[in-house]
DNA sequence: ACAAAAGTGTTCTCAGTACACCCATGC
DNA sequence: GCATGGGTGTACTGAGAACACTTTTGT
């Protein structure tokens, strides 16, 4: 393994954890002292990347960031573009900060992606912390445009796959599973209309436990039969142009 | 402008036409000549690609790339994923086309495709052609694995947004329309059902001209409306959980 | 007993689907 | 006049949408 990493090429990682307040980035704290040990001349946020190794695959390294801020080996991922114009890297800060690392002011950062309950995370990486997605801090590069542009694409996704359970524990709620569907696609849901239908669903199967804890009334648990989706997905792919 | 290009990062074109005999691909040829003038070393086809130069945005690279093949400007056209696995150069072929080049042996492919209908294309770059996507020659490095991930996105992404008509010149016929669907979505479709259905959208207009020339009745013409598009596309964004 | 979330049914409307024949033109 | 692709209508079915109250539990 060759652990030289290219100067001009990186991965960043947008994790996405869902709890009962809606959907919240993982990001990490961003500073740098140069004059002053009070006032540092970077002090913000950013999505957490790494460049790549020279013999990794764009893959791992994205695994590697993420089980170092996570702690997890395993969760849904998926590359959805790279960034990579010149003018990336314009205000003072971001090229401080470049500087300071010794890489390249050109950096071609291939994004990604995760998708997990926020419960899963035990242990923060430090200097981490999640965020609101509708309340974020100051961000560093453009990891605003990186951010929007994974938040379009994950509600496509989720409109044609069946990765609304990654966000979720293995059995959920039903009301769960609505307000997960609310908070990544920003949109109202008709609780009796959505219970109907996705009880009529083959692969959301009912089992015989109840939620116990703060809840008043004990909810129904549910889980996500990934084999019975397969093997009836062909049913799912209905043209409707 | 720098016109130095990266080593180790490139831009590959899956170009993708629409004519009537179904989806073409627009591909490279690929010879090199080692030891003898008649007997190649490397001799097959690939996507058009080039490294990008240092002070170009990737889409600039994309472009300028679609424009030496195919003499054209403008065109959709969409990034759809980076290709950047150490193992991607893996046989002979690639390996001695590589090194004739004085590039890196590890590159990262920032992959983007383009869609067009093949009239369009009025001046083909040397050594290139159009190939029918179900007869594919053969391919070097991993593009026919690109070309495979770059097919799978637009089937989806021509369910969502309406780009079918990016295959299509300006003035269509309905059973045009219904041909560009089968094609790129691999199904066959109601010609009655399909009419009636497209007929009822309000940016699908009809132009009072007729197709004349080879077929033998006239088909009327239609045209797609941007505009009305987006003033009613609040419609179009159905939540269908 | 009351607060809080879980759970439940009916009616209406509209869009999808299956399906077979006539029409207008070029040759 | 005939071959070729263009164009049309109906009946059925099922899914989506609107909409308000009862149930079960913890405190």
């Amino acid at each position: 393994m060759d652990f030289r990493k290219f100067p001009n090429i990186s991965v960043d990682c947008v994790v996405m954890g869902l709890d009962h307040t809606g959907l919240q980035l993982l990001l990490s704290k961003r500073t740098l002292h140069m004059y002053d040990d009070q006032y540092p001349v970077v002090d913000d946020w950013v999505l957490t990347g790494d460049h790549v190794f020279k013999s990794e695959k764009l893959d791992e390294a994205a695994n590697r960031i993420f089980k170092l801020l996570t702690g997890l080996n395993t969760s849904y991922y998926r590359q959805f573009r790279a960034f990579g114009n010149p003018e990336r890297i314009k205000n003072d800060r971001d090229l401080l900060w470049v500087k300071s690392l010794g890489v390249d002011t050109r950096t071609i950062s291939v994004a990604y992606y995760f998708a997990l309950p926020v419960e899963q995370v035990k242990t923060l990486a430090p200097h981490s912390a999640w965020y609101p997605i509708q309340d974020l801090p100051e961000l560093g590069f453009d990891h605003r445009e990186i951010i929007q542009s994974a938040l379009l694409d994950i509600q496509e996704k989720v409109m044609n796959d069946p990765i609304i359970f990654e966000f979720l524990p293995d059995k959920f709620t039903l009301n769960e599973l609505q307000h997960a569907y609310e908070s990544i696609l920003g949109v109202e849901i008709d609780n009796r209309n959505f219970r109907k239908k996705i009880i009529a669903k083959p692969y959301i199967v009912s089992i015989n436990e109840k939620r116990i804890g703060t809840a008043k009334k004990p909810a129904n648990l549910y889980m996500f039969s990934k084999d019975i989706f397969i093997k009836t997905s062909d049913k799912h792919q209905i043209i409707n142009i």
